[in-house]
DNA sequence: GCGTTTCTAGACGGATCCGTCTAGAAAATA
DNA sequence: TATTTTCTAGACGGATCCGTCTAGAAACGC
């Protein structure tokens, strides 16, 4: 009946959001049980499971917020009056910075296809991330530019996420940047 | 004392390990049981013990067999009087095939990378593996060429399969054998 | 202060996990 | 055939999994 949520109810619902992501891209999902997060989140499990219907759904949340998350920081990252080129590389180059940071362990929407391949709200929840990825690149090189290049920068950030997750060498990440820079140049 | 094992152990080592294959590679590591993998190859549980010290190590023999298989499969449709632009193309056409096949559930080495993340005989494994992969590649371009290049045609392989992966999209697996034999003739 | 509603704490069930262990069958040797 | 060795069948333990449920505390309106 209220327009809004109760604010403890929030609060309790972002403490779960915000300890599952760290939990579930940190260690994994499947290595993460639903009582290590609301134990490390300090809230009841009938609260949980209030919020969250299910396990499955809170990792579609988890990943919800952060396909929000990407999206902003690149955002932020980026400089909408250089080059395309430029912009794309540093697209790229969030990644290496991540891996320098030792915060980074894989793609959250590539772990999760993998790791849940069963359930359907978690591959829509990366299905809808996809989506907003391709958008964002897109937009740097140009709604007139053909699809083609879009793909093909788009499986260079899969490499480069591959390469990052298998090696933690940002090193070999900053040379896909250029890569990816060549690419979008030509 | 032997020199050689005796047959029949032979049998229920290779009884494990192809239904191990099977099992982990079509429904994820993880979501395979023990005791799915002895009932399926029709296996006493003590012997399963007996090959494998642990299900690490069924996990590691499985990869180090599919590493094995992979490169089979590739030195067969290869061909070694084409020019190295073709050879990479065809090397991304056969996973295209596979998707095309639906048998397709993504590159065993990669899963196991993002599935047991804290199993070292695992993460052995897959460099093993990941050496293999960049030799064969670079085995193709030739030995005299840069290792930049041998790490980019490698990039757009991982993206290749996160692609493949990700849409089942054959279509678009051969975009990238196409982009990859462009990079590799230049 | 009282009654109603909402949330918390955590026990519990049923299932599954990996790995061990015992008991008995099969194979090998003589 | 008798003995020794090796493997199988599957029960079992302890841990963990997800999700439900009950009982009681806290917040809210009056």
């Amino acid at each position: 009946m209220a327009p809004e949520t109760p604010q403890i109810r929030v609060t309790s619902r972002m403490k779960l959001l915000a300890t599952a992501a760290d939990l579930f891209y940190a260690h994994g999902i499947n290595a993460t049980g639903i009582d290590t997060v609301i134990a490390q989140a300090g809230v009841a499990k009938g609260s949980m499971y209030h919020h969250f219907p299910s396990k499955e759904a809170l990792i579609a949340a988890y990943l919800d917020e952060e396909a929000d998350a990407w999206l902003d920081r690149v955002t932020e990252l980026d400089d909408a009056d250089a080059p395309p080129a430029v912009r794309i590389e540093r697209l790229f180059l969030a990644v290496a910075d991540q891996v320098d940071g030792g915060t980074f362990y894989g793609c959250p929407f590539t772990n999760a296809a993998i790791e849940c391949p069963d359930m359907p709200d978690v591959q829509a929840a990366i299905a809808r991330y996809r989506r907003v990825l391709r958008a964002h690149v897109k937009e740097i090189v140009g709604a007139d530019v053909t699809d083609s290049l879009v793909s093909r920068l788009i499986v260079l950030y899969d490499g480069a996420l591959t390469t990052a997750k298998l090696t933690r060498d940002s090193a070999q990440v900053r040379e896909v940047a250029q890569f990816a820079r060549e690419v979008a140049a030509a």
